[in-house]
DNA sequence: CATCGGCGATGACATTTGTCATCGCCGCCC
DNA sequence: GGGCGGCGATGACAAATGTCATCGCCGATG
């Protein structure tokens, strides 16, 4: 099955396995919960999920087909291949993690080494997960620097978690020395780009 | 022809269009100036083209391609329907604007209207562009705001752009009252969401 | 020819942001 | 039992940011 919430890619990428003899589409969702919905009524051998959907990512939602759909190997698909999103997706169970940006005849390709027993890593990426180290932020820290990505100012974010405002630049601050940043936004952007929000 | 830097999605849209009798993809381009010179090498009846290219944006390569292939009819497929972006896609001459999250059969049908002599466009995204009015940003503004995105502080936008410190922080300060935003985050935010960056 | 807008700059000012020291309360682990 | 780290808070301080008034130089436009 295939979840990937742009209707287009996901017609597209349809196709593209339509074409493939051992390979079928059984099953196709355009968020996290109707993933996590039909997987559980088709119980495909893989579902191949992308992260960025709405309502509930791809990685929390490979999580829970694995719990739920034990025989079903779960695929990541996603356009960034954040290090912090590998960790995650490896250990909510997923079997492989693809970008987006490799050719595509690695999707078939994937999908068989899968289905015979594989776990498909890009080994760059692999690397780099492992270089990285792990989301050196708590989780409170990444609450904070998660409510500071739309602009909202310090006290908006007060207001929002519930916290003094002196509190908020407090994890403002120990966030910033963590991603090594020299101030909010270059935290978030650095946060982003290692998949730790 | 075909131009998407997404390897993966680039020929899962060759797969889909490939289902089509009457279609053919006769060229790929996974860069700006690659779909340039596709497009000038095997002057297609159609060049279908992302927006979010590297090398060069698929809005400009619309341009260049209208200018120096005036037969090929140009087509935006893009992730997100800015209403700057297709105000600029149209007066790049292009004869279609597609989002990716519409369904995947619209492709076909939009091409085939685009040899018809239509031009393609969502009625939903051509109201909000409409009612969104031009870009409201003088060039230099957007310059400094677009060079505010990567949380750079002001010292770093002035040294980077030849300006003195207090120059940027107009610019910023103007962009900021223009985007009814409250802080340069917001403006950025803001901007970027009606595609005037 | 006067006006308007964009560009570039300066100086002054208030506000926001980031840092640091310090405190108390937990729960965990050696 | 002591130490460590996370959580929440306060106060003080320095630095960065945002605003405003004002200036001069252009080029376009009425």
């Amino acid at each position: 099955m295939l979840a990937e919430d742009q209707g287009m890619v996901r017609g597209a990428l349809a196709s593209l396995l339509g074409l493939e003899p051992d390979i079928e589409v059984v099953g196709e969702a355009a968020t996290g919960p109707e993933a996590l919905a039909v997987a559980e009524r088709v119980r495909p051998d893989i579902a191949l999920l992308d992260i960025e959907m709405p309502g509930m990512d791809g990685i929390t939602a490979a999580g829970e087909i694995r719990r739920r759909v034990p025989e079903c190997q779960v695929m990541i698909l996603t356009t960034f291949g954040r290090p912090g999103y590998l960790r995650r997706a490896m250990e909510a169970g997923a079997a492989a993690f693809l970008v987006k940006d490799s050719p595509a005849r690695e999707l078939a390709a994937a999908i068989r080494r899968v289905l015979g027993g594989e776990r498909v890593i890009d080994p760059g990426l692999a690397a780099a997960a492992l270089s990285a180290g792990p989301n050196p932020l708590s989780p409170r820290e990444r609450e904070v620097l998660g409510a500071a990505v739309d602009g909202s100012t310090i006290s908006d974010i007060a207001d929002r978690l519930h916290l003094s405002e002196g509190t908020v630049r407090n994890y403002l601050s120990s966030a910033i020395q963590k991603t090594a940043a020299r101030n909010r936004i270059e935290a978030v952007q650095k946060a982003q780009l290692q998949g730790w929000l």
